[in-house]
DNA sequence: GGACAAAGTGCTCATATGAGCAATTCGTTC
DNA sequence: GAACGAATTGCTCATATGAGCACTTTGTCC
């Protein structure tokens, strides 16, 4: 009798298990309890473990997954990878994640520059005091916004900053110019040129990514109209980084508008040694994809179900 | 600053955890890993353990949650107690329970009471073939159904018989008689005499219980009316054990109608050594409490809910 | 029925782990 | 600032545990 004989070390294993992990005794003691040799205990509570019969979870706002995170960074030549399970606030959770990924960053960066958004904004909120000594964070994309909203670039630096012991240093710039050459006369007037060069000296980047939809952060503050948004799309735009619009590749959807962008290039942050991507929710797997795979970031910090969905394909 | 080193440590401890538990390194490495000594690594497993950020489960369906069963034991003086653990169909995990519990009873029962009714049925079909050898199974009270479901009784009883080996004896009475000579007369006929006889010698007894409602069995099967049981509840009493009803006390409600009952005694089920007492379900806490507090089981099967309504009190 | 591979078993031994204890640090009270 | 008790730390040592291996059992194919 094959099947009984299975169910009966099923439940010698459920047994097992109870004793062990219950009530916690000895496998020596459970042996002697059950009549099995230490042995078999000792097997038979691995494989419980590996056949799912005990299940082990950590359970706390700062978990990660750890396995997902070496897949990851397997899967796709990362740095590192932060990936904290799923759950019903999943943005403040891998701001938090992100915060405490910049907490414990050796060596303790000196300069850091950062872009600007929601995501951003709520890394900064979760950011403890002290988390750096005297760090200088330096815009690293244009951050003036035109419409509402005002000044949340600005603090998103400025808290950050201040939390780490350090200053900010604001790109006094637009993030999108309508002319070529006034986007040409910014970006080498002293003042913002200054930034810039600082911004290319930054030992880490730590930055997120827009949806190209009319939901864009971009619209939101006047630089970009929804029709403006929807042309891009029809490019093959599948959302914005450090103000940039790229398609599924990697590069920029429209090169004129890229020119009118001031901030740090594409190429800078694939060049950067610790670029440190914030992603998190459903409506960005997209651009995360795109991101990870054109090698735009070399850290990345995420929710597992949009690590899942970057692992998942072919 | 005292909250933000509790924040520090419990980061720590998550993140042992995981490098523990996920990824099973052990506690040296982690120690070197995160620059702890292997000492305090283990103290905070403890702790993740104790404070239940690490939570162990076992997942299964016949799983048992031990230390509500020691509670049992020791806050009734049980010999046993099996508790599962809540799920949405206990009435038939409570039943593999019972079923598992007489298969693994030693010494194997040559002689087994059984009481009838929609319980006993599914313990019987959960039983395996071979859970005894050669056992005799005995009806301890009257069995047969007046109204529809016929022989379910019977079938009860041949089933667990037939899956042990044995044999079935049948109690060829009905449960309750309308009229007390006809009860004593029948009692005292050698045929049901005798069965009661081989009953009082039983090794164990596995028996359910009633709850004094229009939905007894008793009711089902014509034995008594609704009105009847109305009755009896007026009078106190909380449901029936092997065809008696009993009050708070565990004793029973109706002289008069106790006598008309034909079976074993409520006083042969206290004495007994192995009396197997298998309940579920929310609608029979009050029932369950009055059997154990009354001590007419030595052994209870049921599920965490009860079991923790049992407990809770005073 | 015999031969062979696969799975399971009991064991040795190196290693991982928890209990218990002395030393230290920390927080409080005077 | 001194004195005290409580918590925390690093440690020793006994014990629990898993890896690896020879041996046995089981199932399967000819």
């Amino acid at each position: 009798m094959p099947s009984s004989a299975t169910a009966d070390t099923e439940l010698l294993t459920v047994r097992i298990a109870e004793l062990y992990y219950d009530e916690n005794k000895t496998q020596d003691e459970i042996g002697a309890l059950l009549g099995v040799t230490r042995w078999k205990v000792g097997r038979l509570l691995t494989q419980a473990r590996e056949r799912g019969i005990v299940r082990i979870e950590i359970m706390h706002p700062r978990a990660r997954r750890l396995g997902i995170e070496r897949e990851l960074r397997e899967r796709f030549g990362l740095k590192d990878a932060v990936v904290v399970p799923d759950s019903d606030d999943i943005r403040s959770r891998v701001a938090q994640a992100a915060a405490d990924y910049l907490t414990a960053l050796r060596p303790v960066p000196r300069i850091l520059g950062i872009s600007w958004g929601r995501t951003l904004d709520s890394v900064a909120d979760h950011l403890g005091n002290g988390w750096a000594t005297g760090v200088t964070v330096v815009q690293i994309n244009g951050g003036v916004s035109l419409n509402r909203r005002p000044g949340t670039a600005s603090t998103t630096a400025a808290e950050i900053a201040q939390k780490g012991g350090g200053h900010p240093i604001l790109l006094p710039s637009p993030a999108i110019l309508e002319r070529l050459e006034t986007a040409r006369a910014i970006s080498t007037d002293r003042t913002v040129a200054a930034v810039l060069d600082r911004a290319a000296e930054a030992n880490a980047y730590l930055y997120s990514a827009g949806v190209a939809d009319s939901s864009s952060v971009l619209v939101d503050s006047g630089y970009l109209t929804p029709e403006d948004v929807a042309e891009l799309v029809r490019k093959g735009a599948v959302g914005d980084v450090v103000g940039r619009y790229i398609d599924a590749n990697g590069n920029p959807v429209d090169p004129g508008l890229d020119e009118r962008t001031v901030g740090l290039g594409l190429d800078q942050l694939r060049a950067a040694e610790t670029a440190i991507f914030v992603v998190a929710g459903e409506a960005k797997h997209d651009i995360a994809r795109t991101v990870v795979m054109s090698r735009l970031c070399s850290i990345i910090v995420t929710d597992e179900s949009t690590a899942a969905a970057l692992l998942e394909e072919q």
